[in-house]
DNA sequence: TCCTCACTGCGTATCTCATACGCTAAATAG
DNA sequence: CTATTTAGCGTATGAGATACGCAGTGAGGA
């Protein structure tokens, strides 16, 4: 992942580099939308090699998928520097998403570690520096970003598996309010019988536009707290 | 899940109930402490059947997850009912994270839809329910209920997943901070270079309490933000 | 120049799993 | 009493990860 492999003297070049085979993989799991596409043959296949010249490269199959969720990630965009924190951070949440939702299966990413790979830690600069100008203290502005990748993280991991079940089956999502009316007793869960009859789960039509709508109101709440924060701070 | 099943007639007494077979499996991955024990074979063992016998009662494996998902949340304890909205929705999180920290495999689990097996509903209700002396409306409510879910959910897929590797090896999260200073270089990452600099990962000898803290840290951030939604709201 | 050995690629084999298929026996409806 | 539905299960299949050891390569040292 970091390249830190002393470049070895003796035996044969290597006809396989670590960066094609991680390519390889997730352009399998996009082509096939689908994280379980990924076998180590069928990457072998791709890049054009036998299945165990794959395990000179890496030690195993969830060694790949580490690999994958770091690379799948690009770069991120640099902020634009005029912005305030609040402005920043908002964009940096979007873009976030916007660079999951190019590939569906990375919410289905066994998770490894604190967030490690060069990538993930542009990301974690990026969102840092827009808290730059605040004059916050290091540690507030770290536990500030956590919170915010915490939420982030959730989103991916709600909101991404719930579109795909959306674009495979739009009607269960459809009648999920219909569905919840006939299951549930209003005596044992008053609150929720009660959101039922207001209607609130009729209009799921919109599915993908929902999501977002809700993943922004709960982001500036969020953030409103934080500037809450920063006022109390200075 | 909702044994909408109308009881058969004819054939043979089932000797086996689908409840057992859920909480075998649920028992298997906390002995293990590893969701990739449950194999089918190993859950027919255990409840003294068959592999093959389980599919009469779950589709496939992937359905027995789903229906694992949703037992291993016990049912939620019944919020005080003289708490204010913040205290309940604070209290509220806590007793997720303590539920399913009962099962570190939670975070592997695959996501599946939206919350609706009977206990995810039953928290779901129990959240709203703290909201309900508010006079919000209740579309807010179940944004605000949502975001918090989000959180949390990020919560566990992160916070419990590091829990589970620096149980397994904590020397890799000692050097955390040591480690990223000797990979990162300050004239690309400047601000995440600042933040070592200062020394926020030096000490994270004490992990639990330290997830615990910045957990809170994040949620008492996104409470803000709905007191003050709140207030101008009303 | 030639030998040595670390290193790459790969063929084979093994082991674990999920699950399709079809048979047998149970129990009830008519 | 018989037809029909259903539970349990034995067998077989096919996918997949990966351990093991062989064979060829080519730089460093003699």
């Amino acid at each position: 992942m970091w390249r830190l492999r002393e470049t070895p003297r003796r035996g044969p070049k290597p006809t396989l580099a670590l960066d094609d085979i991680v390519r390889a993989a997730i352009e399998i799991a996009d082509e096939d939308k689908d994280l379980a596409a990924v076998s180590m043959a069928r990457v072998a296949e791709r890049v054009g090699n036998s299945t165990m010249a794959l395990y000179r490269h890496v030690k195993s199959k969830d060694e790949l998928l580490v690999l994958m969720s770091d690379a799948a990630l690009e770069r991120p965009e640099p902020l634009p520097a005029d912005v305030d924190w609040r402005t920043g951070l908002t964009i940096w949440a979007g873009a976030v998403l916007t660079a999951v939702r190019k590939h569906r299966w990375y919410a289905k990413l066994p998770i490894s570690g604190p967030p490690a790979g060069p990538n993930n830690l542009a990301w974690f600069d990026s969102a840092l520096g827009a808290l730059s100008g605040t004059g916050l203290p290091e540690e507030a502005k770290v536990g500030i970003v956590m919170g915010l990748m915490t939420y982030v993280q959730g989103e991916i991991r709600m909101g991404l598996d719930l579109a795909a079940g959306f674009a495979d089956n739009p009607d269960i999502f459809r009648q999920y309010g219909a569905t919840l009316a006939r299951v549930i007793d209003p005596r044992q869960l008053p609150a929720l019988a009660r959101v039922l009859d207001a209607g609130v789960f009729d209009d799921v039509g919109n599915f993908e536009q929902n999501s977002d709508q809700d993943f922004d109101f709960g982001l500036q709440l969020y953030l409103d707290g934080v500037a809450a924060f920063i006022e109390r701070v200075s």
